[in-house]
DNA sequence: CGCCACCGTCAACCAGATTGACCGGCTCTT
DNA sequence: AAGAGCCGGTCAATCTGGTTGACGGTGGCG
C-alpha cells in the first residue's frame, strides 16, 4: 500500500539515523545536540578551526545558513569566533574545550550508528548502498569538483 | 576531505532526486511542482480521493502537516475537499481533472527517474539499494504497526 | 442522554535554509 | 599610491516543511 518512491526513501531513512545519532548524544551527555550540527562538527578542523566560509563550502550550503548552526553552537558555548590572524576581514570557528568534546562524542555517535547499519546490512550491502548513495548524491546535486 | 557522514548522504540523494522530480516536471508543464506535493499524490486516492486523516497517516505525518499540502494544492487547484456523504465531520480531498494530469505526470516523473536510477547503478545493486533503505528507514524511524 | 473518540481547522511556533543588501578589509592593476 | 573590484562576515526578510496545542462539530456507544 505504501508503495514509497526512491526520494522519500531516501529522506525517511536520513531522518531515522539522524534521530538515532541525536538520541544517542542525548545518552552521552549532550541533550542540546540536533542533527544539524553535524555539517559543522564534520568539516571543522579540531584544532585551530575553520574560517565560516571554509565551513559553508565544505558542507555545501550558503555562508548564512551555515552561520546559523554557528551562532547556536556559540550560544550554547562548542565553538568561539576568534579573529584570524592572516586576514583582518575573517574569523575563525574554533571549538572550546567543551567543543572538542562534543565533536568527538558526535563523530563516535555518527560512527556507532554507521557501524549498527553495518553490521546489520552485511558488508556488501553496505558497501554497495554507500557507493549508491555517492552517485545518487553526486550525480543531479552536485559540481564536479571542490 | 569531504567524507561525509551516512545520514547526510542519504539526505543529499534525497535531495538530488526529489529536484530532479521537480525539474521534470517543469518540464512537463508543470511549473509550481515541489517535492512536498509528493506525500499526497503518492497516497491519494485517484478516483475517490482520501480523507486528509488518512492521507496524513499514510504519510507518517500529522494531519496540520498534511493540511498545508492540501490547502496550497487546492489554491493551485489541484484538488478539492467535497464532504464525505458517509461521516459528516469528515471531508474528502478529490483531484480535480487537472489534479489527476498532475499525479499521472508527477508518478510517471518520479518512475523515470528511478528508472534512470536504476539503469545507472545496475539492476542488482539497485535492489541492495532499495532493500537497505527500507531496513534503514523502517528500523529506526518507525512505528510497529498502523 | 452523556460521554468520549475522532475529523478538520486555527494558531503559534520551530528548524533549516535561501536570496538580497551591505560594510569593511584585501588585492590586483594601473 | 590609488582606485576598482573581490571576498568574508553579518543583518534582514523570506520560504519550505513541518510540529504541538486547542477547539468546535459530529459519530458511536453504554
Amino acid at each position: 500500500m505504501a508503495e514509497p518512491d526512491l526520494p522519500r526513501l531516501l529522506l525517511e531513512a536520513s531522518r531515522a539515523l539522524g534521530t538515532e545519532v541525536v538520541a544517542s548524544l542525548d545518552e552521552r551527555g549532550f541533550p542540546d545536540a540536533r542533527p544539524g550540527h553535524a555539517v559543522l562538527f564534520m568539516h571543522i578542523d579540531r584544532r585551530w578551526g575553520t574560517r565560516l566560509t571554509d565551513l559553508a563550502r565544505r558542507a555545501r550550503m550558503t555562508k548564512q545558513g551555515m552561520m546559523l548552526v554557528v551562532d547556536e553552537l556559540e550560544t550554547r558555548g562548542y565553538v568561539r569566533r576568534v579573529p584570524d590572524p592572516e586576514d583582518a576581514r575573517a574569523k575563525v570557528v574554533r571549538l572550546t574545550a567543551r567543543g572538542r568534546r562534543y565533536v568527538a562524542e558526535a563523530r563516535r555517535a555518527v560512527a556507532a550508528v554507521e557501524a549498527r547499519a553495518r553490521r546489520e546490512l552485511g558488508e556488501r550491502r553496505y558497501e554497495v548502498l554507500w557507493s549508491a548513495l555517492e552517485e545518487l548524491a553526486g550525480a543531479a546535486g552536485d559540481s564536479p569538483e571542490t
